[in-house]
DNA sequence: CCAAAAGTGTTTCACTTACACCCATGA
DNA sequence: TCATGGGTGTAAGTGAAACACTTTTGG
């Protein structure tokens, strides 16, 4: 390693896929460019990344400014430095994924973006820069990571039905899992708060809500407890 | 997203934590850096990203200057971004971890590096930058990705005992495994070939040599197998 | 009373774990 | 012949998977 003012400089930015879940479908959170290049066109939120700041809180202060998200969990979880990757020249872009409770979050277009909006993972329009390789990565991340980690909490409303979690499990994994046994299962981790609660205006009988306990899933973790679901 | 020459830049490079095993020690890549800052100090071998390459390019291209590796399974798993992580200023790093054959590979202190050595995890010096830190989650991840992935593989010779193979898993993981339990379960995954060969000039009985074939790993991954192991 | 989803247990099967001795070889 | 690791099987326990009916509620 060299000094490093000696070497030419890459532009550095961030691009966040926002997941959100809905009653319907998996949702990623798109932004319409106001801008050249590739003016018009859907793409990720994002945004480069300034001099005083951490990769992180970059992501972190896009997600504010563009889609007016204060906080959510983020992961980064690759860099995408293909040369060819920005007409603009060299661009090197740090992908994160956000998980966000969609009911909470009214999006509203930003600084360089003409609309954003909610799009559901089966039908996404086409993306620019490389965006689309980068969401489909994002997915494959999310999948095995809700599996092993207690994330998918974030995707849901804070009190929520046993069966509004079975549900986003099967959006995220895509595929059908076995109610009785999925509820043996959260239930047995003793990580959920049972609230003295039930759901509100439902046509039919109204299901009881939980809670996750953070607290309690650390306290279980130390016990040896290793999350698995689905 | 706007025009990216309207944004200071950082200067981008890419860390390496090379990692090999012997029959004592997991063991980790160092040079001892020729330059400041640090200079003295012991660091990861590793340097900065040039304009016409990707950071795995960069990464292979840094670990055969700097080691005389010439190809090695690269991994990319975290960027280091802290605004005070270098003294020269604004540095961004991306972070990789390569799997080595120790036995194949002589070391050689290259441009800007007065030594290059291999040190047990066990017992490393301290490190510049933020490089403890980088090499910490390095280990971690190698002990998550070992158990998922047949990469464990890539750390031994081409030619194996069984015996070995528990040996590597065990100074990765950190913990001792059941000898027969652990054969069981290799074997019955079918993707070692059983080779019509044994150790050579151990003073006690040879154990057999397996080699592990990729192809039928394939094969059985298609077939449903879930690599687990550990 | 009907439609819609909530809620609940048992059996089977597969996999993981624990565990100890004889064998082959070279010194 | 001894020291050193190589190689092998079984039983018990645990967790995963399959599976269907009754209950509650609102309309």
């Amino acid at each position: 390693m060299s000094h490093s003012y000696e070497y030419p400089r890459p532009a550095l930015t961030v691009d966040v896929v926002v997941f959100g879940v809905d009653e319907n479908d998996l949702k990623v959170l798109l932004i319409q460019r106001g801008l050249p290049p590739y003016e018009g066109s859907w793409a990720l939120p994002g945004g480069f990344v300034q001099e005083n700041e951490s990769v992180e809180d970059a992501a972190l202060r896009e997600l504010r400014e563009e889609t007016g998200v204060a906080r959510a969990p983020l992961e980064q979880y690759q860099v995408f430095s293909d040369p060819e990757r920005d007409p603009r020249g060299w661009v090197v872009s740090v992908a994160f994924l956000a998980l966000v409770r969609l009911s909470s979050h009214r999006v509203q277009a930003a600084t360089d973006a003409r609309d954003a909006a909610w799009f559901p993972t089966s039908d996404m329009p086409s993306l620019a820069f490389d965006h689309e390789s980068i969401v489909s990565l994002a997915r494959e991340r999310l999948r095995e990571r809700v599996q092993r980690r207690p994330v998918g909490f974030d995707l849901l409303p804070k009190k929520f039905t046993l069966t509004q979690l079975q549900r986003m499990y099967e959006k995220v994994l895509e595929r059908a899992l076995d109610k009785r046994n999925f509820r043996k299962k959260v239930l047995s981790m003793d990580i959920l708060i049972e609230l003295d609660e039930v759901q509100k205006d439902v046509a039919h009988r109204a299901a009881r809500l939980y809670s996750f306990d953070r607290t309690r899933y650390r306290e279980a973790e130390r016990r040896g407890l290793v999350f698995g679901l689905g």
